[in-house]
DNA sequence: TCTTTTGCATTGCAGTTGCAACGTAACCAA
DNA sequence: TTGGTTACGTTGCAACTGCAATGCAAAAGA
């Protein structure tokens, strides 16, 4: 019945042309028509995707998280089998800071939604399952080290888990910001990871 | 000559305006004729006070600090005289923290005017030295303590409070997120501290 | 073959935007 | 008083906004 065109296409390929529009100039750049001109396509073709302009923004967003849980996936894959917690934890947090320039442009629009969810609790509502998601992998890694031996078990595994998902979001505004360099948060990251798991012993 | 009238009061009169607007509604919907509508005066004072809509978004953006930072200076000028670098540091950041509604609201303005600079380097540039300052006290506190016999010698001061300010960040942008209750962020900070500095003894 | 559905382009519209221009009233120095 | 400066208010405008409406070609079913 339809004219077969991949409708979850066309709407990614639009969405990722607000995405270089919002990683180049904001949110507030972020227009039917600025979309559909920087995707190549008109703008009616962009209003035949998406009812609304809001519809296209919900969509968009969640291509953005799409995008960095398949670089988080890709990484971690590359690890091979049964990864040290310390060499995974350290893999998924290198993986999410905006280090490169690929990972800025992500790192600006995934900013620039962060505000923007701030002001609209309701589109934010979605994201909390995957913070949670997040926060009980990276607690379950902490508990593995532990009962490896490897970790300190004074420190709660939870709060912890909080405090390195903080670091790292933390990290990435600042890096984003230019106030740090990559080395630096590179070097804040491992410091915390020693303090959570206990100093690196490179004859692991 | 002037005709009396305090400059500088009426352009703060109209950035708080501009506040209470990117509060509610985020920074998008920050335009002059908004702001001079909830200041309550013509849009051609916005225009005269501020000759473009950048200027007037600049100076917004000085007094968003201006306001953090006079909440930190009061909150550290109660605790009296030579207060423990645990107990300073801790005030330091939890003040930080949107963990109120008033300090939420300044928290969603702070978090709109991130994304704006991230994409406008040219303004984010004056943040950089109060970032490094605020850098560098926290460091010293560390060191204090340090010296004092309270904390690890072996964690590295600056790293740590690089990873500090990471944390308080990020929670902050989490508890904006709706991602973390009061509670659990406050918990992570306290946990943060016993790790930077040693577990706290009550009787101290 | 005819009809219906889908994909997309064009046009139009009411509302909003930043900003310039102009006006005027109050004040101050001469 | 005169002239100049300051402090606004008002109006206007070109550009842009989201979105509805309309048109039309191609494909799929009848």
């Amino acid at each position: 019945m339809p004219k077969r065109v991949d409708h979850r296409e066309r709407r990614k390929l639009i969405a990722d042309a607000l995405m270089r529009v919002a990683a180049e100039h904001g949110l507030e750049a972020v227009s039917l028509r600025h979309v559909a001109t920087e995707a190549g396509v008109s703008s009616g073709m962009v209003q035949h995707y998406f009812r609304t302009k809001d519809e296209m923004m919900t969509f968009a967003l969640s291509v953005v998280h799409e995008h960095s849980e398949a670089r988080v996936t890709r990484a971690v894959a590359a690890l091979g089998d049964a990864p040290s917690p310390r060499t995974l934890l350290r893999t998924m947090l290198v993986e999410l800071l905006p280090l490169d320039e690929s990972r800025r442009a992500d790192g600006r629009v995934a900013l620039a939604f962060l505000a923007y969810t701030a002001v609209r609790p309701t589109v934010a509502a979605a994201l909390h399952q995957e913070t949670a998601g997040l926060l009980a992998f990276v607690a379950g890694q902490i508990r593995l080290a532990q009962a490896a031996g490897t970790a300190d078990r004074r420190v709660d595994p939870d709060r912890a888990a909080v405090g390195l998902l903080a670091i790292m979001e933390g990290l990435g505004v600042y890096l984003l910001g230019g106030h740090y360099s990559p080395e630096t948060a590179l070097a804040a990251l491992a410091a915390q990871l020693d303090l959570v798991l206990g100093p690196d012993e490179p004859g692991k």
